[in-house]
Order: C-alpha cells, then sequence, then structure tokens
DNA sequence: ACCTGAACACCGTTCAAGT
DNA sequence: ACCTGAACACCGTTCAAGT
C-alpha cells in the first residue's frame, strides 16, 4: 500500500537541496550524486522530476493544514490565519515556486478552507458570499506570497531605476518612497485589512443588535 | 545605436511561437528552424535565452505604458486603469509568466505609477501614504493575474475534488460554490472594490465640505 | 556585418541487464 | 525488490570558419 521504503529520504535531500540552491540548479543528476547513487535509482523509488515535485507539493499541502492560529474574535483569527499561511509560504519560498510553476497554486487554498468558512460563518457569512470572501482572502494571502518571491529575488537586478519621474513632479515625498524598496509586508497588511473591513462593521453591527 | 536590423522580425517570431504552444515548447532551435536560419544566427542578433525574454519583457512595459483608461471621477479613472492594466496582461499571459520567472514583475508596476499618481493626488492622498495605496493597487492587479493564469491551467489537472469536506457541514450552498470553478473576475473585483473603498469615502467627504 | 556547422557540457528519461 | 550503466533525444551556448 504505502510507497517503498526509500522514498522519503529521497524527497527529504530533494527538499534541502531545493531550499539551499533554488530551484533551477536542482538536477536528477545532482540529486542522485547528493545521495551517493545512480540516478535511474531515484526513478524507481519516486518517478520521474514530475512525479517528485508534485509529492513535495503535496507535503507543502499537509504542513499547511496544521497552521497557528490565535484571536479572540472571528475576524482576528482570519487575519491570523491568513498571517501564518503567508509566513510559511514565504519560509518555503522554492516549494511555493514550483507548486506555482506547475500550474498547483489554487490547491494551496484547500487546507485552510473549512477554519475559515468556520469563522466567516460565525459571523453570519454563509453560502456563496462566504465562498466569494474565502477566496479572495486566500487570494490575497497567496498572490501576494507569490509575487513577493519573485520580487525579493529580482531587487537586485534594479539598482538603477531610471527615473521616469521628470523633476516637475511636485510630491518629492511620494517619488522617494516609490524610490525605496517595497515594504511587502505593509503592502500586504494594508490589503488584508481592507479585504477584512466589511467583516469588522459586520462584527460591529452584531455586536449593537 | 539602435538594434541590427534583424532583431525586430526575430523577437515577433518568438513572440508569436510562445503565444502559440507557451513558453516550455520555446526553444532556440525551434525558433531558428520557425525562421529557416541557423540556431547561432540568432545569438548573433539578439543573444541568448535570457537576452531574448528580457527584450520580449521590455516590449510588454512600453506597450502598458499606453493603457486606454476612462471615468468621471479620480476614483473610476484608477479602476479603469486597473481594468485595463489586469486585461492586457492576462492577453499576454504567457508573456506575463515570463516576466514573473525572471523575476521582472515589480518592473510591470512602472508603466502606469505616475498616471496612478495623479489621480490619487486628486483625491489629496499624497507622500507615503499615496506610495502605500499605489503599491496594494498594483500588487492586485498584477498578483491576481499571475494567478490566475496558473490558476486556470491547473484547472484541467483537478478535476475531482476528494471533498475534505464532512456531509455533516451544515452549509451545503458554500460547499457548492467553492467546488465550482473560481470566478477569477468576480474576486479581483471583489478585491478592488475593498482596495478602493477608503478612496469612495474620502472622495465623498471632499464633497461634503 | 552576417551566417554557418561542429562541438561542448549539460539535461530528463528509458530500458535491458544485473544482483 | 532494488540498483546499475549505456544510450537516446533533446537542450543552450561557444567558437572558429566562412562569405
Amino acid at each position: 500500500m504505502t510507497e517503498s521504503v526509500g522514498a522519503v529520504p529521497i524527497l527529504d535531500a530533494a527538499a534541502r537541496l531545493i531550499e539551499l540552491d533554488g530551484v533551477d540548479a536542482f538536477t536528477m543528476r545532482r540529486l542522485a550524486q547528493e545521495l551517493g547513487v545512480a540516478v535511474t535509482s531515484i526513478y524507481w523509488h519516486v518517478g520521474g522530476r514530475d512525479k517528485l515535485f508534485d509529492s513535495l507539493v503535496e507535503r507543502l499541502l499537509n504542513e499547511m493544514a496544521h497552521l497557528p492560529v490565535e484571536g479572540a474574535t472571528a475576524v482576528d483569527r482570519i487575519a491570523s490565519l491568513a498571517r501564518s499561511q503567508r509566513k510559511m509560504l514565504i519560509d518555503r519560498q522554492h516549494l511555493l515556486a514550483i507548486a506555482h510553476e506547475r500550474d498547483r497554486t489554487p490547491k494551496l487554498f484547500l487546507p485552510i478552507q473549512q477554519r475559515l468558512a468556520a469563522e466567516l460563518a460565525q459571523l453570519g457569512i454563509i453560502g456563496a458570499d462566504a465562498a466569494l470572501v474565502l477566496r479572495a482572502v486566500q487570494m490575497h494571502v497567496i498572490s501576494s506570497a507569490v509575487m513577493q518571491f519573485s520580487a525579493v529575488r529580482g531587487a537586485k537586478h534594479e539598482e538603477e531605476d531610471p527615473s521616469l519621474w521628470t523633476d516637475a513632479w511636485p510630491d518629492r515625498e511620494l517619488v522617494a518612497a516609490l524610490q525605496s524598496p517595497t515594504d511587502y509586508d505593509a503592502v500586504f497588511e494594508y490589503g488584508l485589512n481592507a479585504l477584512l473591513a466589511p467583516l469588522r462593521a459586520r462584527a460591529d453591527e452584531g455586536a449593537d443588535g
């Protein structure tokens, strides 16, 4: 039933190599060398590159099912869940990139769907409305993590911004802010806050009634 | 000064091939074959794979500098810009994927930065605040486009959702909604609306005073 | 200035063969 | 059941050589 014994250590080594040198540097041959084994042996245990990556993504999904949450109110717990998920995705940047590249990103919605749904139900948000809010939050978390990865790596390349801004532009502070590196945490929090604002309003109404 | 004469048609052919069969199917050798020329000739005109992709991304940036806008109020024009940009990015899905893969996604912010800044200034939003709002909007547009591409392609793979939902879950409508395919337009609009809500409120205040 | 073929150093994957 | 080496069909890129 269960997979052959050797599969787990192979996946472990693969995850370590990817975490270390990135996805591009990862090859089946390098992995085999790392394990002190012939390339073809990997094919027997875990299948080819595709299967291997799928298995790694599956692992990420399992990890994400046990994210920590805290918060006194339902909205706080939703925000907490969103932040934990984002943190985990950024910690597993390379794995996230693999999942994205292989069009598995929507699967990342699943592990915390039910927990979000439960919190939304507490706020009286159910049915199609709940589905929309849930997806909006998930999209925000996951897509901003996907972007941030690419952005942070790309920051090195763009030392010199050819300054499309003319000197005539009056708002010097804005120009200065846009030319300094993006604070992705702040942008994420701003968007999360905007998404949750209607929920907070609804919760307050509930307290009034 | 300008690039050699042959560069443009090569880039055209490359863009066409990528649009047709996707990035993965694109190889230097296939491009050469398409052009009826030796592979090595491409290297002379546009450089290697890296340079070629960079040039294609640069083209996308130029196109994006002339996005259409409409709307009577500043907020409407911001929303309109966001929607035009998203539409263009989705139309150029493969190019977007290339830009993302090569960590050039933050560059996609630049072409419409000034136009957004001008609209925000009309709302009285300037300085670091304006920078934050601007980036939040841009992040929403671009990251959701990046995600959608991956999601739509990935939709084929996930015919069967192993239904993590127990039959005991009371909200049948929610479960049904989550099991039907995501309406990315709706999710995008929901997020955009949430991001612009504070701006609308501010504009209304301004009308009152 | 432009284009070529040959060659190099890699890939992922298959498969028959070993133990 | 597990592991191997040889081989195949690809890559991107370089470079000396042609015109």
